[in-house]
DNA sequence: TTGGTATTTTTTGCATACAAAAAGTATTTG
DNA sequence: CAAATACTTTTTGTATGCAAAAAATACCAA
């Protein structure tokens, strides 16, 4: 009976605990700046030391936390400048996916990212920013998987892995978020007529205003959560 | 006396076996495809499985180790469509870096960058081809660094890391080579006026023919060297 | 009280020990 | 002799133990 239960959790550990942590980092309930104690992690998420360690290291390697020789690890901040340089690389993968999904993308794949834009338009129409969001990510995901090049596909996701516990915390104004949702409609227009060029100058238009919105959230909202974002 | 000796190598062991690794991999010690033995890498290395395994795990995030479930680790082997893929990544890279260098190149930057294309010149002349590498490798570092972006910076060297191995495999013909040296000749130029448009359609054209060249290479040669380069 | 130092406690980093899985080898049977 | 199976060895994955470093605390002197 507990052998069935048993053969699932056959996945390495230290990839269950990268992928819990990498979770816990990204949604922010580990906040940025804050210190990874090991004994407490393995409590947490009843594990020892050993792949906890060995967790810590891959996402060190993904940019989520920064290590520290002899004092352990803290979850990654990110200073204004890091923000913008982390955006000027965002701009250019997320440029090259649109150009390259304009090549390769499918009918099928196709009508799947305009529905999951009705969808969005739908809930921006709620003003449902919960549900907006999601979609905008699946919809970004999805062209990006329409560009069929895994490599790109895994520089941006780990690239933009950094930026998602920002995301989190910015709730833009109404016009930006109008302006955001044109642009929108703009990428899926210049998708449907297979314009790699015009798509891509919509994508660095697009990343251009999102990284304003976030450094602007960074910077008025710097000393109320966490004033961890500057560096030595 | 031994007190100094010993507070050199106080930098962190799973750090410096990371770096040793890293090397042997980008240096082809370590053939694509070859299981990477914890045993005996404990021995060559003299250290205990520990920061090895740590070692192993960065080098998986970093791309140039694959986990095998219960069979350990392998140094990653790229398929035609690996290195493809890369290289569409790596084009848009390094023409974001391009771009961004064009806006941020101080005189003193611009000036050695010259002095490393002139001492690639006489490389070239030779025909040396081992320091017309090495400075080809400068030069593109020193762009890169001019954009000072350490974000940008840290993803290119990931993703290049990664074709360092097939690099140098590839000794391209004179026809190639002429036309890779005539193209950073306009990369200088391009630069020297700020011409970041310019700069970055020259960029992507390089990483174009280099492409060719690599994925030409990899194909003639693929059953002499390693045979590893196909997958499931 | 305050500043500094010594001592304890905690935490990190590495090595080792143990268990489970995979690989390799021998053995048995048709 | 071949194929399958049982057994042994090796290798990987995880837990634990130990030493050094850092942090916290207590203590002392001015």
């Amino acid at each position: 009976m507990t052998a069935e239960i048993l053969s699932i959790p056959r996945a390495a550990l230290h990839g269950q605990v990268t992928h819990r942590l990498r979770q816990m980092l990204v949604e922010n309930q580990i906040q940025p700046g804050a210190k990874l104690n090991e004994r407490a992690l393995c409590e947490g998420l009843n594990v020892s030391r050993t792949p906890l360690r060995e967790a810590i290291k891959t996402l060190a390697a993904e940019g989520l936390v920064e290590l520290l020789p002899n004092r352990g690890a803290v979850a990654a901040s990110l200073s204004v400048d890091d923000v913008v340089h982390t955006f000027e690389v965002m701009a250019c993968l997320e440029a090259q996916s649109g150009a390259l999904a304009a090549e390769r993308v499918t009918d099928l794949e196709l009508a799947e990212i305009k529905a999951l834009h009705f969808e969005m338009m739908a809930a921006f129409t709620r003003r449902d920013l919960s549900n907006y969001y999601r979609l905008n990510a699946a919809i970004h995901r999805a062209m990006n998987a329409a560009a069929k090049n895994p490599i790109l596909t895994a520089t941006y996701e780990q690239v933009n892995a950094r930026l998602q516990a920002l995301r989190f915390k910015s709730n833009q104004d109404e016009e930006k978020w109008k302006s955001a949702v044109i642009e929108h409609e703009q990428m899926i227009d210049a998708l449907d007529k297979r314009d790699g060029r015009a798509l891509q100058e919509i994508l660095l238009n697009h990343l251009h205003n999102k990284r304003d919105v976030v450094v602007m959230q960074l910077q008025t909202h710097a000393n109320t959560s966490t004033d961890k974002n500057q560096k030595a």
